[in-house]
DNA sequence: TCCCGAAGTTCGATTTAAATG
DNA sequence: GCATTTAAATCGAACTTCGGG
């Protein structure tokens, strides 16, 4: 490997010399430009690459950001990463990946494991959250900028990314109200989930200022489920359910989009058709939606954009670091946006 | 933070000891249990975490691999990825993610920034490759065990894992030959992507064998792209371009399962019932198939365990690096398996 | 005082060589 | 020679201090 020395030799000068001109420190300013050329080209003809680790001892810096994702095989967390990894490419930083599993034994090793390589940041993507007192009192004495994505909190060392569930309920029953539907299913997250509370919360409120009835013996709740998939399968069930109730529905509002998925093969299986016979809205705007058949309606999370927006709250976090500022945490939430395809149709 | 110094300073040995004993070095059979003893309960109570900058400069080693992935978004990727990140924890390897974006410049940006933090090892997820020789020649000079999966490779410095696509053809064919299928339509991958020939071979093959007519009027080639959700638009309007062609056909395959989805959608849309008309078949078993209406039969790629494989192959590497033994390059081609779901039907 | 460059120290751990009884 | 311990050198870059013009 070729070290500052050699391009300290090569050139003609001493290593200090070299590595305030390689990295235009201040002092660069008094080194002429003939200097400056010779080093340079020295180091271009060796083929020259500081060594991290020595950059890193010294100036304690890392230029790496630690991501948790608590499942990775969850379709939600695709385009946020995508968002995530794009702008921290921008920024110059390099992300550690690392998969929970749901598990919280392993949060705290990948934790350990990031910390003891000193990441300058850190991101933790979770839609529901084990996190204790003891881990964020970890993390609160490491003065490490951390947000999380999907989860809300009320601590103000850790910053926050979540889409607007309130708003995102409203404007799904909205949707389905402006299309003439008035006898509405409603598949509710599990209780234990943040999410689920403050959608439920939209839905009622635009019911009630519209006079909508909501029918309780078409509400049905997930059970709690760590597995992403099993949105898929519950929201099967729930709806055979739904259907067995005999209550007449002409649209249904599932949690989110795998519930959907679950919900239209079980309208489908049962002889329903979607849309014709009953219209179906989900929540996410996951991948595989636009490409149902039909092509699912639903209330689009800009995960891409969260994923860039909290890399920007960590880089700015991590900014104030470095100028041993102090910033508090910042809490966004992102409104939604309505996608409609053709699960949803309006009534004859 | 807390040093080395610290502990041998609050354990009352040097530095070199506590070095030698923290890390259970060869020197430790000499050190009696009772220093061992007082020396990590320093270590315990003062909290000790060595400098992993420290540690690297001097051993050379980051544990850490680089995993660069041509396209995120592409549903291929997540389980392939799940299977890295789970076997790469096991090993205590910490993996850096990089999203190539199907650009060239971002490859060669990115495998610099992966060679200056001294990755022990590289994995590339592609399913198409534009590895000039100029970057194999990079990566051959730099001696770090590299990994391809989804591509096959002739090279004996770079190990490949894939998918053994002329049996996969074999199958899918024959599944749909066995449902009582005789015409049968065919949208082949892309010419330039290696994965085309070999799945066609293993469909001519069958044919062949079993007497079975193809007829070219009902095959088609997906266009060059490297946008992953195209196969599904492409797939949508070839399929619409086959059923334009008047030429009967009760089953289709698919290049692979968002072709497959595409061409569900332009089924449907043309008043031809999935499968009660026509059988659809894909490749890949992407995590949507399973929750498709109807849910899709395909080929599947084991995706998470060519991950783990693929892992092993560079843990091998790196061990050999360490030993400063020579291992050549590994290849595997894995067995795909058909999944029966309910997107084929047998011929009444 | 301003400009240019270098010697020497530091970061924190590992390792070699050597000193002790 | 042996068991036990350590001083000192090393890894490679960055920064502090200093000297000469």
């Amino acid at each position: 490997m070729v070290t500052i020395r050699d391009v300290a030799k090569e050139s003609g000068f001493s290593s200090t010399t070299v590595s305030i001109v390689l990295n235009n420190a201040p002092l660069a300013r008094y080194i002429p430009a003939p200097t400056k050329k010779r080093i340079e080209r020295a180091a271009k003809k060796l083929g020259y690459r500081p060594n991290l680790f020595a950059r890193s001892l010294r100036s304690k810096r890392s230029h790496t950001v630690g991501v948790m994702v608590f499942d990775m095989t969850d379709p939600y967390c695709t385009l946020i990463l995508r968002g995530i990894e794009n702008s921290l490419y921008q920024s110059s930083y390099l992300p550690i990946l690392t998969d929970v599993h749901n598990e919280g034994s392993r949060f705290e090793r990948y934790l350990e494991m990031l910390l003891d390589r000193r990441i300058e940041g850190l991101i933790v993507l979770a839609n529901w959250l084990f996190l204790d007192i003891n881990l964020l009192a970890d993390l609160e004495k490491s003065s490490i900028p951390t947000a999380v994505i999907g989860c809300e909190l009320k601590t103000d060392s850790i910053s926050s990314v979540i889409v607007d569930n309130e708003l995102g309920g409203h404007v799904a029953l909205e949707h389905l109200h402006s299309l003439g539907h008035r006898k509405i299913a409603f598949i509710r997250g599990p209780k234990t989930l943040g999410d689920s509370a403050p959608r439920w919360k939209g839905v009622r409120s635009f019911a009630q200022v519209n006079n909508l009835e909501l029918d309780p013996r078409l509400v049905v709740d997930l059970p709690e489920s760590r597995d992403p998939i099993s949105g898929f399968e519950d929201g099967y069930k729930l709806t055979e359910e739904l259907i067995k109730r005999k209550r007449p529905f002409t649209a249904l509002m599932a949690f989110d989009d795998l519930t959907a998925f679950g919900a239209i093969r079980a309208l489908t299986k049962a002889g329903i058709r979607v849309p014709e016979q009953c219209s179906v809205i989900g929540f996410d705007d996951v991948a595989p939606s636009a490409l149902y058949t039909p092509p699912l309606t639903t209330v689009r999370q800009p995960m891409e954009v969260m994923g860039n927006m909290t890399v920007s709250i960590i880089v700015d976090g991590m900014n104030a670091v470095l100028e041993k500022k102090t910033t508090g945490a910042v809490h966004r939430k992102v409104a939604p946006e309505l996608v409609v395809r053709e699960s949803t149709r309006g009534i004859l």
